[in-house]
DNA sequence: TTGTATGCGTTATCAG
DNA sequence: CTGATAACGCATACAA
């Protein structure tokens, strides 16, 4: 039995679908004896309006696409994506899913089926290529980056890497560490983008050897660790992290902290301390980025927070604002944070 | 500029719309020359088929909704919910999730957003209540549990818990441990649901009786610790268990192995573990449940796998069946198996 | 306060 | 092989 339509509510209530139309939408006048009548049967025949119908009438879906770059490997866009269908919800919106895995051929693929479905705003955490981001402003559609902007083809909502990672130097240099080693995504790699300026990999690198100097601390290339955060094909996705903390271990006179810009790497950092024998925090400490795996981490894990609830829900409104106003409100700066639990502690003497 | 419409691709290729759909589902007599214009003219103009009209006439929207527990809590679910989006993807669906966090009420609301937006089918990992299933099958729309069956209104494609445990209880009986402690889910707290037969925690609980029964071992309730896997409102998740293995590692005669139902409690236990200055798996052995934070613990952590990646193709290729044939395929027992990592080692003598 | 009529962009059914 | 034309279910401009 499929759902019944605008137009048997009306014959059942005994109006036209327009005063049907009119209850439903709460606008327009409409009696109070209409009124009751085609609630009454709005509840007898189980009506619900048809969203393809209503969206085809109105030129618009309702639903916005969520363009994300891997969501089983990291949970951090799994957390974004949640927290920006929530806001969706609250405002009669659903969100479309698609995962580029870091790919631009998927990616397009993504957005042109986002266009073929008409969604009204693409969230971007995070884009890839600029070309397929043009394709959206090509079909009208307003697009929107969330966490880094990679291209400037459309406007972003990002994030203040600097103040978190600074705390997180500045925390450890007052638990008196001072070779603090830095496992970090390396701004060549990890795809600097279209977009002027700093990347987030330049950024917290940029903090740590701000949070060097604030510390007075001199600053040891062999306690620079650059790479990827993850390898899409590798199980046991920490071992990217993994693999750097052993090459730190074996120095000859190894780091007491080190400060790992993604929980991923910094889970892999886990396993390989611990693997050597070492405890932390006791013989090391370690800091991660994100606080995604954090809280499940043994020891659980110090990290700098991102700020996953706002970044979705701040970025559902904006495009929400582009859609209904056409303008794009004022895109803040959301800052992420230094969350303290048991994987830092007192440099060892 | 809004995307073109098939009329105006008719237009500029000169032939009636008929003409262009037919070369576009490519089905039905079309002269070679008649194509070739069609193709110009969709490329010349960037015409892309609105989803929401396509749907309208067809009464089929592409679209299949998938309910979830708790997303963000419980990477499980991201992981099913990946790949049946991904199996979807390639018969050219798109799928909605939602989250109803273990609420009835939260459940209806999506069934009805699902019903509201003419989803073809729905997905269920897992269901909450059979009263809001029903609303489905009232609506007309085909309904399919995956993983567990909690509801008779629905079929269900389930997955063998106890071939799994079974290897882990026989791993570890094999590694010569005597004295296993089972954190598991227990089977009244986490819903029984409708669903006639034993529960997920119930064949996982037997499961471990049986496993140690078959290495001859003597049941000691003091072992047994049943709650739930997590309580949303906490944050570091893993503390159900980190509770549970607190009280267990104080027994006057600890276990010399941990089996816990979930990946996420055995992110407690390695917690507690560590925490009380024992190692892992020199002292304890540690097996988990799932293989979704496994190989990110420290150390890896030796895990029974689901199958989540058939879940979910397997799944969606289920209900695409019962949409298009109106015929449930057989629904398979999925198995799950042992994935040995570093959490397990032979007994402390 | 209410009803009529039209069109949103496709697909499908007919004739031709 | 091709072209009119009529729905699909709803929203809205316009009349009444």
């Amino acid at each position: 039995m499929k759902s019944a339509t605008l137009m048997q509510v009306a014959e059942r209530a005994g109006v036209s679908t327009a005063t049907v139309a009119r209850v439903l939408k709460a606008k327009g006048y409409v009696s109070e004896e209409a009124r009751a009548r085609v609630e009454a049967a709005v509840k007898a025949i189980g009506y619900r309006p048809n969203a393809m119908a209503r969206g085809l009438r109105q030129r618009r879906s309702f639903t916005i696409g969520h363009m994300l770059d891997a969501i089983i490997v990291n949970p951090f866009f799994v957390n974004v994506a949640h927290w920006a269908e929530e806001e969706a919800l609250d405002h009669g919106y659903k969100t479309f899913l698609f995962n580029h895995n870091g790919l631009a051929e998927r990616e397009r693929i993504g957005i042109e089926r986002f266009i073929e479905r008409r969604v009204d705003a693409v969230l971007f955490t995070n884009a890839v290529s600029t070309e397929n981001v043009r394709l959206l402003a090509a079909a009208g559609i307003p697009a929107l980056q969330l966490e880094r902007s990679r291209t400037p083809a459309a406007p972003a909502i990002r994030v203040d890497n600097t103040v978190g990672a600074l705390q997180a130097m500045a925390h450890l240099a007052g638990l008196g560490h001072r070779r603090i080693a830095f496992i970090g995504g390396d701004p060549e790699l990890i795809g600097r983008g279209d977009t002027a300026g700093p990347t987030v990999e330049d950024e917290r690198l940029a903090a740590y050897g701000a949070g060097l100097a604030a510390a007075g601390l001199a600053f040891d290339p062999a306690l620079l660790r650059l790479g990827k955060y993850y390898s899409l094909s590798e199980s046991g996705s920490g071992s990217e992290g993994y693999r750097h903390t052993r090459a730190l271990l074996a120095l000859p006179e190894r780091p007491s902290a080190i400060f790992a810009t993604c929980d991923i790497l910094a889970a892999g950092a886990l396993q390989a301390i611990y693997e050597a024998g070492l405890r932390v925090p006791d013989d090391i400490s370690v800091i991660g980025f994100d606080d995604t795996l954090a809280a499940n981490l043994t020891p659980q894990l110090t990290t700098v927070a991102q700020p996953m609830e706002e970044l979705g829900r701040i970025g559902f409104r904006a495009v929400l604002s582009a859609i209904e106003t056409g303008t794009w409100p004022d895109q803040p700066l959301l800052p992420s944070r230094l969350v303290q639990r048991r994987s830092t502690g007192p440099a060892p003497t």
